[in-house]
DNA sequence: TTATATCTTATAAAAACACTCGGGATTTGT
DNA sequence: ACAAATCCCGAGTGTTTTTATAAGATATAA
């Protein structure tokens, strides 16, 4: 029940093109610096991003990536689902063609791996980069505020 | 963010062996024909739940298995720790202890993965195999239904 | 035209997964 | 006493997934 580091590592890169929106096209490498990742291995998680529109590309020196659309349309759930496949605890309740067997329809264990599915797809399609932002600000305006009181 | 074999075949067993209850102790041979299951692999998965209490053995001809407490005392969860080990979609928010990182505190993808973690552990604690056996005599009781209309 | 980037494909080490096997210990029934 | 059934334990094995690394092609700004 983990998250690869394609999932993690894709939220991050995500999350930090929202953090540099408006200051044009920000490159992998600095993505990869800032969040210490490979950025060879970026590459291959970003292609499939900008498949999927997530994100945009810009070719050429001085280019990079911007987000695909406006970061409150973007779910951290819409990021998972293109670098980890659809959310499905098993094969049997995948959200894409589930290998149903053939006693799907009463299998009562199946009916838990459903709810588990639903959960894991409630929490992550409630959550939009934008929402990150303002957490993100949050988080920074109270350690200001304790900074202050010291 | 899929189970393995371990934690799926685990709760089948579980849960066979919660429908076979007051018949004496159940041998693997027997949940592994129903369940569809290598009895050899089964051995594994077993041994570690005996290990943790959930199961009890009886050796020797005409032994087997027991649940090791009542069925409403046995959570999924319970059966899923023991075979998947602690519910963590990151190493970083693992119920057991999380490999923290320098910016845990403040860090925001973290939340995120703590949130999926709990509709999890919600999840698959609120489920026991009592529940499961209603569900299971539920799903009978609405098939004769249908079947004496025909 | 050079440096900076994205894009594509190939290769590969390491880890996890899903068994498989062999043999030993324990108990029941004959 | 003995055979059959059953639990118990550790080692080995093939496959797949993960996590990269690398090389080279393409595109663009300065």
């Amino acid at each position: 029940m983990k998250l690869s580091t394609k999932g993690r590592y894709g939220v991050k890169a995500m999350f930090d093109l929202a953090q540099h929106m408006g200051e044009g096209p920000t490159s992998l490498k600095s993505i990869a610096e800032r969040q210490g990742i490979s950025e060879h291995y970026l590459e291959q998680l970003v292609s499939g991003l900008r498949k999927a529109g997530l994100v945009k590309s810009v070719r050429g020196a001085q280019g990079g990536y911007l987000l695909g659309r406006e970061p409150d349309k973007i779910k951290i759930g819409d990021i998972i689902r293109v670098l980890e496949g659809p959310i499905a605890p098993t094969d049997c309740v995948s959200e894409e063609d589930p290998e149903l067997c053939s006693k799907a329809e009463f299998c009562v264990t199946r009916a838990i791996w459903e709810k588990v599915r639903d959960s894991i797809a409630d929490v992550l399609d409630s959550i939009t980069l934008e929402t990150m932002l303002e957490d993100a600000q949050k988080i920074e305006s109270e350690r200001n505020l304790y900074m202050y009181y010291i």
